[in-house]
DNA sequence: GATGCTGGTGCGAAGTTTCGCAGCAGGGAA
DNA sequence: TTCCCTGCTGCGAAACTTCGCACCAGCATC
């Protein structure tokens, strides 16, 4: 592997240097199924290479840095835990999250562009719903919650 | 002071034994102007009297079950610092943060009451989006932004 | 291919929040 | 008033994330 030529460019396009770390901590989220904690991609990446030294600030650091780049986005959810997962620049999409068992949905949410707007107009913030994962309880958790 | 016949008797309605610990800490909560961070509030509370034993996992834990209990609200920001301000039950509003200086400002935004019913009809999630510090930019540092 | 600038990395420490456990104390029952 | 149950607290440790610093390596230049 090493390549991944689409990182490559979008990584040195903007004036970064593409390390070895940056080419696999990203090419690691980019094959993720699902949104991933920087532990996780750590364990991926030693899984593709057990010789592969990363550090995990150097995980969150890239992270970090890809989310400025715009190809991975950053969600934090109430749990104060991040995750992490690749940003397919035409899939925007919200995020749910249950408060109770921690299982999460994507959801595209017309009223939270409005938001953004909205919030632009009353308090002149330039918004980003998208970065959020919004609390809340999953239909099993409100069910067993109503029952008890 | 250790009374706030309010704050007891809405602990021990909800069948929660009322402490001094508990009883320090929200009226602490209570009277401050703005939302405090947890250890914010355990200064308040040794303020008042610097005898008070109180542990930061008491402060964490009582805003916790204050906030199941509907007396308090938490905030949590894209930092991932946590803070937390008295509910006034009339006074419904969101919390938008700015990513650059940190600097936030409550609104009162319609469209996030329709995201919720979005979230219900979607997604089936039970979405409580008052307890979410929005990112973004404020205006100033917008501006900065912009320029550079 | 060699050189130099500077951005990136690893390590360790610090800050914030949560968790487990043993003992304490609120408040209902006797 | 006394007793007892169990919810609450304090302490210490762990988990997650960020930060500072010294060293390394990408890549532009020669």
């Amino acid at each position: 592997m090493s390549c991944e030529p689409e990182i490559a460019r979008a990584v040195r396009e903007r004036g970064r240097r593409l390390t070895i770390q940056r080419a696999r901590i990203l090419s690691a989220l980019r094959h993720a199924s699902e949104h991933q904690s920087a532990e996780q991609i750590m364990d991926r990446v030693l899984d593709g290479d057990p010789h592969a030294g990363i550090s995990l600030s150097t995980v969150y650091r890239t992270l970090e840095t890809a989310a400025d780049l715009g190809l991975t986005s950053e969600l934090r959810g109430a749990s104060g835990t991040a995750v992490y997962e690749w940003a397919e620049p035409d899939a925007a999409h919200h995020h749910v999250e249950c408060a109770a068992c921690g299982r999460s949905a994507a959801v595209e949410l017309d009223s939270l562009r409005l938001a953004e707007a909205e919030i632009r107009d009353r308090a002149g913030f330039e918004a980003d719903i998208r970065h959020l994962a919004i609390p809340g309880l999953c239909p099993d958790c409100r069910g067993a919650d109503g029952e008890a």
